[in-house]
RNA sequence: GCCAGAGUGGCUCAAAGGCAGAGCAAUCCCUUCGUAAGGGAUAGGUUGUGGGUUCAAUUCCCACCUCUGGCUCCA
């Protein structure tokens, strides 16, 4: 999930890159390669990347992953060669001639062209001569084939030409390169590692959540473990927002058409809406999206600039009908429950309460143990050639964003900006976290919203008696259940803080004979309103310790008969550090501690 | 939605145009153990669904469903 910008930002970043000429020089050979290969091929256009490179070809016939063995072979060949590079400048009609069977390079040169750029080609061994590759591009590479390092393929994919879906769909192929074998070794080992930490196992090993195709694609079902976080997640929620002076509401899943006629998403966002059902004679909609029903509480009886701000704050349920190749484990599904909460206040009132919603993700993060190096704003702009994608005047666009750049900069975050990535009545800000996977994501979405009160009438009597619009600011620090719980799946690698883990405790008797205490001490943990298990299979301890170390429990009570004579336990950590002799209160209150205080230690 | 790949017990994976197999998990029995797997037995499957080809399909063909890697999209 890595915007436009953020790319566009990582690409100047490649300037500095030094691996950046090698891995360009990697997808020159790859298309070489591709070309001697496959006729009939056309290049269509790819880069180097942060990570590697890609190139998106134009093929009639097949290629697949099995396939690479034979490519990677005939770029190994090619590197031998120890083809020089060399640069040329050539004009467009000379550009035009060489690759005059290529639509896609004649397309390039045009666009060059318009820009006023100069065309640079680069050969891949002598130029003209029968055997060479020649690109337009603009560099740089190394001087020869020979000084590519290890290289590898990765995948293949599909991608639209010029990335519009309007256009035919290439075959992209992924690969990546490195100086040295050990540095692409450390490379594949680390994709395998952010494997094992992928949401989607870990959720089903830890068993958090899971999906049934009877309910249907997208629409999660958590299982009792999965559920242990969420409320966990939503109690930490609801403590905080109390502080802040936010209102619980509650609101149904579904509305009226008249509802989404008001807020006007019908009209934008039909074909991600579910389809309606006909209930006495009007169509209804499963929400996408809480803030049309909170206006209406808002708008259920005549507010005073006295009441403002109003922060009505709900975990709402919407569902949206994403695409079904954009479903993605957790983080992209069609039922989510949102961390939502709508925050009515007047025009003044709106860059510090917006600037407290950014603290407010501060003291979310700082919990998880995220910095602000781990997360960063992209604020969404609308696009200016695409005008009828946005509603409202421009007035009030450019003041909504003059406020929340305001509390942005107060805020000491910085921003990207996202051209495009506004919502329909405004611009908006996402926050997006970036995993230890290296996986980034839009975790929270936030407005500042100057136009919805308008369609909904959201007023308040002011002070001289004058009805006046109250702003209304959109905020979700936690995002969903599901994207964020997806996140610190893969966060913490299923190894959660006490305060989050769904068995805090696991009790681990050596033999049948201390059962009993095992019981006794299970009870008094339950007591202290702590989630404890007592393994009681009759299994060595060896395989019950393995049992609870694979299920991340963050503490495993261990007791044999020393233990439970001296009525001690010796605990256990998953770090895998023993803590012997721990009087039965003192254990209980360092896990009561850790969970209390929600603390990232043990 | 688009391109490519995949779908075999709860999980991880094998085999194969002619009786579908293993490990883990489950159940029962034995074992009662000192910091990451004690032993044995039992049960568990219309090989994602529906069609077709064939004497015979889980295997080959077609359609659909779901998942995976991307692309487009993401209020």
């Amino acid at each position: 999930m890595i915007y436009k910008d953020t790319m566009s930002k990582m690409k100047k970043e490649l300037k500095n890159d030094p691996l950046m000429p090698m891995r360009h020089s990697c997808e020159h050979v790859l298309h070489q390669a591709m070309v001697e290969l496959y006729p009939g091929l056309k290049r269509a256009m790819g880069p180097a990347t942060a990570e590697g490179f890609y190139h998106d070809f134009d093929y009639d016939g097949k290629i697949s992953e099995e396939d690479f063995s034979k490519i990677e072979e005939r770029m190994t060949e090619i590197i031998r060669r120890d083809l020089p590079f060399i640069k040329e400048e050539i004009s467009v009609n000379e550009a035009k001639k060489l690759f005059s069977d290529n639509e896609y390079k004649l397309d390039w040169i045009n666009d060059i062209k318009d820009r006023g750029e100069k065309l640079t080609i680069y050969w891949t061994g002598k130029p003209h001569e029968k055997g060479s590759n020649v690109d337009l591009c603009a560099g740089p590479h190394v001087s020869s084939t020979g000084k590519i390092g290890p290289f590898k393929l990765l995948s293949i994919a599909g991608a639209y030409w010029h990335g519009n879906e309007k256009n035919k769909m290439l075959t992209r192929i992924y690969g990546t390169c490195f100086e040295k074998k050990e540095d692409l070794d450390k490379y594949l080992k680390q994709l395998e590692e952010a494997k094992k930490r992928d949401h989607r196992k870990l959720g089903q090993e830890l068993d958090l959540f899971s999906f049934a195709d009877e309910v249907g694609p997208g629409l999660v079902l958590w299982s009792p473990k999965g559920a242990i976080i969420r409320e966990e997640l939503e109690k930490l929620a609801k403590e905080t927002e109390k502080k802040l002076g936010y209102q619980r509401v509650a609101t149904p899943h579904i509305a009226k058409h008249t509802l989404f006629e008001i807020s006007g998403h019908l009209p934008y966002y039909k074909d991600d809406m579910y389809s309606p059902m006909m209930i006495e004679g009007e169509e209804y909609y499963l929400k996408g999206m809480n803030c049309p029903h909170h206006h209406m509480i808002y708008k259920s009886k005549k507010r005073s600039y006295k009441e403002l701000p109003l922060r009505y704050a709900e975990y709402g349920m919407v569902y949206r009908f994403e695409q079904s190749g954009a479903l993605f484990g957790l983080m992209r599904v069609r039922s989510i429950c949102q961390n939502d909460a709508h925050i009515y206040c007047t025009e003044e009132q709106a860059e510090e309460e917006f600037l407290k919603v950014l603290e407010l993700h501060d003291f979310y993060y700082k919990l998880f143990g995220l910095t602000r190096d781990d997360y960063y704003i992209v604020m969404g702009l609308p696009d200016p050639k695409k005008k009828d994608k946005y509603h409202g005047d421009k007035a009030l666009w450019d003041k909504a964003e003059k406020l929340m750049r305001g509390a942005i900069s107060k805020s000491g975050m910085h921003s990207v900006d996202d051209i495009g990535g506004a919502a329909f009545y405004g611009p908006k800000i996402d926050i997006n976290i970036r995993s230890v996977t290296g996986r980034e994501f839009g975790a929270s979405t936030n407005q500042l919203d100057l136009y919805m009160p308008g369609r909904f009438n959201l007023t308040y009597t002011d002070k001289d008696g004058s009805e006046k619009l109250c702003v209304a600011i959109h905020r979700a620090p936690l995002g969903s259940h599901e994207r964020f719980i997806g996140f610190l799946i893969e966060h913490f690698a299923g190894a959660f803080p006490v305060w989050l883990s769904p068995v805090q405790v696991k009790i681990i008797p050596i033999s049948e004979n201390e059962l009993s205490y095992a019981r006794k001490i299970e009870a008094n943990l339950d007591e202290a309103g702590l989630r404890a298990e007592v393994d009681d299979r009759s299994e060595t301890m060896q395989a019950k310790i393995r049992d609870a170390q694979l299920q991340k429990v963050p503490y495993m009570f261990i007791i044999g008969k020393k233990e439970s004579e001296a009525g001690t336990i010796s605990i256990r950590l998953r770090t895998g550090e023993n803590i012997p002799d721990v009087k039965e209160d003192e254990a209980i209150g360092r896990v009561l501690k850790m969970y209390k205080e929600r603390s990232l230690d043990l």
